[in-house]
DNA sequence: GCTTGACTTAAAGTTGACTTGAGCTTGTAT
DNA sequence: ATACAAGCTCAAGTCAACTTTAAGTCAAGC
């Protein structure tokens, strides 16, 4: 397949592939001239490499789990982010509570009202950097 | 209260506030000589932004709620925050699901379990430019 | 009176995952 | 044979939320 057929059935742009193909996360077989060729089953490994990255892992960490020696992927590195998975929704679940009370609450400050200082607790836990997470997923790709 | 009282009340570094306040979230009540004061109410506002940042507001929403008009518009945007963070958490907890599934399965390749493929199916969906999210919160305060 | 240290500003740097642009090359259709 | 859309490379740009750095101000203690 050529470079746009695997962003056609990906979904990727080829900028990213080409990215991709640089980190050493895909593989391009050979080369038409100077274009470059891959097999069918790239389309696979980048379906990973998106179930991958909607699970928390980093490009680099995915591109470890490739390389492991055995033929297995790291279990405890699963393990791990599946737990910290835990974490976060628990976070989150407390967050949507939180964020649905305070548009009912009445109390005239909200710093007031117990259930939301409770919210601000947990709020407070989560400090760490968070670049601009869970955004809108606009399609731009059309542009 | 000076900056380095707010930022020891608060837990944010001071470069964080002057950043915060140059972002309109935050005012500085005045001068002393060169530096900023601030009144104690100022902390609270930062743990309500804590509390934004944690659910996923941007400090641009964040500082828009905090000069909206209506006292409705908040709501809205409140609701619509939670329901998204019902969507995120159902798809936490699909990736989580699959993770620890993936850690344990006995296929040979993955493709061929569906459990795993109704996962990737999920992760499909989640396409959109996640920077780099849920990340670990080293502190590196300390340094 | 001078050093020190906490503060100030403005500008540049950081991070991760890409995207965009400039300037080439080339397979393919006419 | 030639035009041109699609590829290519490499470098630089983007975004958000900060952090870092350089250079300067200033009150207080010795």
């Amino acid at each position: 397949m050529d470079i746009a057929e695997v962003a056609k059935a990906s979904g990727l742009p080829a900028s990213t592939l080409r990215f991709y193909e640089e980190k050493g996360l895909i593989r391009s077989t050979g080369r038409n001239g100077l274009r470059r060729l891959f097999s069918a089953n790239v389309i696979e490994r980048l379906a990973l490499i998106s179930l991958g990255r909607s699970a928390g892992f980093s490009l680099d960490e995915i591109g470890e789990m490739f390389t492991a020696k055995g033929p297995d992927i790291n279990r405890a590195l699963l393990i791990a982010k599946a737990d910290e998975l835990d974490r976060t929704i628990e976070e989150l679940a407390s967050m949507r509570d939180g964020l649905r009370h305070a548009a009912i609450c009445k109390a005239p400050n909200h710093f007031e009202c117990p259930k939301f200082l409770r919210l601000l607790r947990i709020a407070g836990k989560n400090r760490g950097r968070q670049p601009n997470k869970l955004k809108e997923n606009k399609l731009k790709r059309g542009v």
